[in-house]
RNA sequence: GCCACUGUGGCUUAGUUGGUAGAGCGGCUGAUUCGUAAUCAGCAGGUCGGGGGUUCGAAACCCUCCAGUGGCUCCA
């Protein structure tokens, strides 16, 4: 972060001339980035944006991925670039070209750092549309954007390096001498617009960075990162299975992941209860006629888990816990004065994930949500919302300690109300219909014919506000993202950012209209009057799966002892100690403690080399001291020993345990 | 679902241009009774993801299906 400078500059005059710093690569001036090598359009100040500035990084990398299509296009004759845009920690460039295999990222990485260090200079050119048309007239890609983009009569810059010239707006670094740090990390395929049906492209994933320095610091996280894969980390631990024969995206949980997996619905059913949330208990299969009625045919029913019986009656496994805890509702009527009722339930769901979408723990095809439905009435949206927000905070500090956490709110967008649940009024007899509509349908009033239906979007607005003053009672950040709303009413969502600095999306808070009205969920209000509630929809942890996969790559592994599987892995020096060493086992046993106790016959420097990837809270081991002092020698979690009397031990564990600590006390 | 890549015993993997599989870890057996990341020896375990084809001969080449990985699309 460098300090906000301002610099003076009169109009046009060249930002590079009123710079001297190396490290400067464009200026930002009213906003607005700029070539250093272009002019003022008038008089004002200027920042002068570096390197390692997070708009400069942006700039440089976007400034990489020219640089890859100048490499790629003079390696490989008719390679057509399309688009190459910087992402959060890198850049790609999708490329109309013949599939190469990675294998040849490292030749055309060669020949970027070659024209990179023949230090051509970046020229920003602009041109009119008819001259883009004949520089770009060999590739459709660009043309096409040129097509859209570029007004006729209008102009449009190009940015040239050599022998290479790309349509863009840049701005970009001064010369490719700035492209000093650069890799290529990655191959994959996309398809043209991102359209399913479009043009197969390739697409080249890399990252550059200042200097090589912080490049090799990147390279080493991303390393971490792939070591804490979930899936390693799980079959290290022995937490999971996938049998990808049996069951494709259906992970299947061992002894030890169900202790962790228990400790985390535990934890849920404890902050329910103190919460006011009921527990809850579902089946797993309807009638199809409940997910006509749900709207879920509709809309899911192909990735729906469907299926018939002899006598022809149709059945699907549910995706969702909404209905099954929807009729729960409907078995009794409400007054005002019971909302908000709520219910819990780690409530387990399918759903066919298409082949490629499946991936580990983050992305199964069963799940299980720590779900839970409010029922409540309007006004009262606001309370029960900021109450879920307490929730989600109170988890997410207890289970990393500090919670590093941002929040969406996902708005409608009332430019394009297309396919939202919404309410229309008649205009010639006002008469109200809550409809979804697409952009095909007219609606028509059902009382009086009239095609001039006008929206009313007063409920979607009071949720809207509803989230947004819990969000603010909160004193939380939030940003607002227009269109993204759920077809049935505004969410917000929330993200959390682990050890590696990776944004996970989490719990998810929803206000629901639309199935009120499906199944006519109503209250009966002080004035005696009918009227629906409004359902929210409410997830933690996300799913007990993600949340899982998250742990275990935050922590590489290392889960504090409260959620820890093996929390105390024991075992003697040799078997003339295995009594006491029973003795101890059981006792902690009797204090609540997971211990595990290994009998094997090795030596201690095997049993703790084959037991160390299973990630024991503490490792104990019991010789001829242990025994005539009765105490243990405790090793932890960062292989410091200590010996302590047993019962100082416990007494460590407990309080740990108990006060859910995500450190380990320090051995002196 | 689309594109690319990958698929060898429980795990990690070797296998040059096709000549019917090697290893380490783990497991089992025996010896060792051992002090905080490698004690020794022996044994068992693989229809090389499935099916089809090419060939005198296929783990290797071709086709096809399945699965995994990375992306795209999707994610109620």
């Amino acid at each position: 972060m460098s300090q906000a400078v301002e610099i003076d500059i009169r109009k046009g005059q060249k930002f590079s001339d009123a710079i001297r710093d190396h490290d400067v690569i464009v200026a930002k001036f009213k906003g607005k980035l700029y070539d250093l090598d272009s002019t003022a359009p008038e008089d004002g100040v200027f920042i002068p944006v570096k390197l390692r500035d997070e708009e400069g990084l942006t700039v440089l990398r976007h400034s990489a991925a020219h640089l890859l299509a100048h490499a790629v296009t003079s390696l490989y004759k008719g390679a057509l670039p399309n688009t190459g845009p910087p992402t959060e920690d890198g850049f790609y460039y999708d490329i109309k070209m013949d599939p190469i295999s990675s294998d040849e990222l490292p030749k055309i990485e060669k020949k970027m750092k070659e024209i990179a260090s023949k230090n051509l200079k970046i020229e920003r050119l602009e041109y009119d549309k008819d001259t883009l048309v004949k520089i770009f007239s060999g590739n459709r890609f660009k043309l096409n954007i040129i097509e859209e983009k570029v007004p006729d009569g209008s102009t449009s810059t190009v940015y040239r390096q050599g022998d290479f010239v790309d349509l863009c707006t840049g701005p970009h670094v001064p010369s490719t001498s700035y492209l000093k740090a650069v890799k290529l990390l990655s191959l994959a395929s996309t398809n043209y617009r991102g359209d399913i049906n479009g043009e197969p492209l390739v697409r080249i994933y890399g990252t550059a960075f200042p200097d090589q320095k912080s490049l090799n610091e990147y390279l080493r996280m991303r390393e971490e990162a792939m070591k804490r894969d979930h899936r390693k980390i799980g079959q290290e631990m022995d937490l999971f299975i996938f049998d990808s024969e049996r069951a494709p995206g259906f992970p299947l949980y061992t002894p030890y992941g169900t202790i962790l997996r228990n400790s985390l619905v535990g934890y849920m059913r404890e902050l329910n209860r103190e919460n006011g949330w009921s527990e809850v208990y579902t089946p797993h299969i309807f009638r199809d006629s409940m997910w006509k009625k749900s709207g879920h045919y509709a809309k899911y029913r192909e990735s729906m888990y469907t299926f018939q019986m002899d006598d022809g009656t149709g059945y699907a496994i549910k995706p969702m816990n909404c209905p099954g805890h929807v009729t729960i509702f409907e078995r009794e009527q409400h007054s005002f004065r019971d909302l908000p009722v709520r219910y819990s339930e780690p409530g387990t769901v399918y759903r066919y994930e298409k082949s490629g979408e499946v991936g580990g723990l983050t992305r199964p095809r069963m799940f299980t949500i720590d779900d839970g439905h409010a029922f409540v009435r309007e006004d009262q949206i606001v309370s029960e919302v900021t109450a879920i927000l307490g929730m989600i905070q109170k988890t997410f500090t207890d289970l990393f300690g500090k919670a590093d956490l941002t929040y969406e709110l996902s708005v409608i967008d009332k430019d394009d109300l297309d396919n939202y649940l919404i309410t229309y009024r008649c205009s010639r007899c006002q008469t109200e219909i809550e409809s979804r509509k697409t952009s095909q349908d007219h609606l028509i009033c059902p009382n009086c014919g009239s095609t001039d239906l006008k929206p009313d979007l007063d409920r979607w607005d009071a949720a809207t506000s509803a989230l947004r003053n819990a969000l603010q009672s909160q004193g939380v950040d939030f940003k607002e993202f227009e269109g993204e709303a759920a077809f049935y009413g505004p969410k917000i969502d929330v993200h959390l950012r682990d050890a590696l600095g990776r944004s996970w999306q989490l719990s998810t808070v929803q206000v629901d209209f639309n199935l009120p009205l499906n199944f006519d969920l109503t209250y009966i209000d002080s004035g005696g009057e009918r009227k629906h509630v409004v359902m929210i929809h409410r997830a933690i942890y996300g799913s007990y799966e993600r949340i899982m996969a998250i742990l275990l790559e935050h922590y590489a592994g290392k889960l504090p002892t409260w959620l820890s599987p093996i929390q105390v892995y024991i075992t003697p020096v040799s078997d003339r100690f295995l009594p006491y060493t029973e003795k101890v086992h059981e006792k902690l046993l009797a204090s609540g403690i997971r211990s595990f106790l290994d009998y094997s016959k090795e030596t201690v420097n095997k049993k703790i080399r084959m037991n160390r990837k299973k990630r024991p809270s503490y490792i104990v081991i019991i010789g001829e001291k242990e025994v005539a002092n009765s105490s243990v020698s405790v090793r932890n979690r960062r292989g410091d020993v200590k010996a302590m009397a047993l019962d100082e031990f416990i007494n460590m564990l407990r309080a740990e345990i108990s006060h859910k600590r995500v450190e380990q006390p320090e051995f002196q």
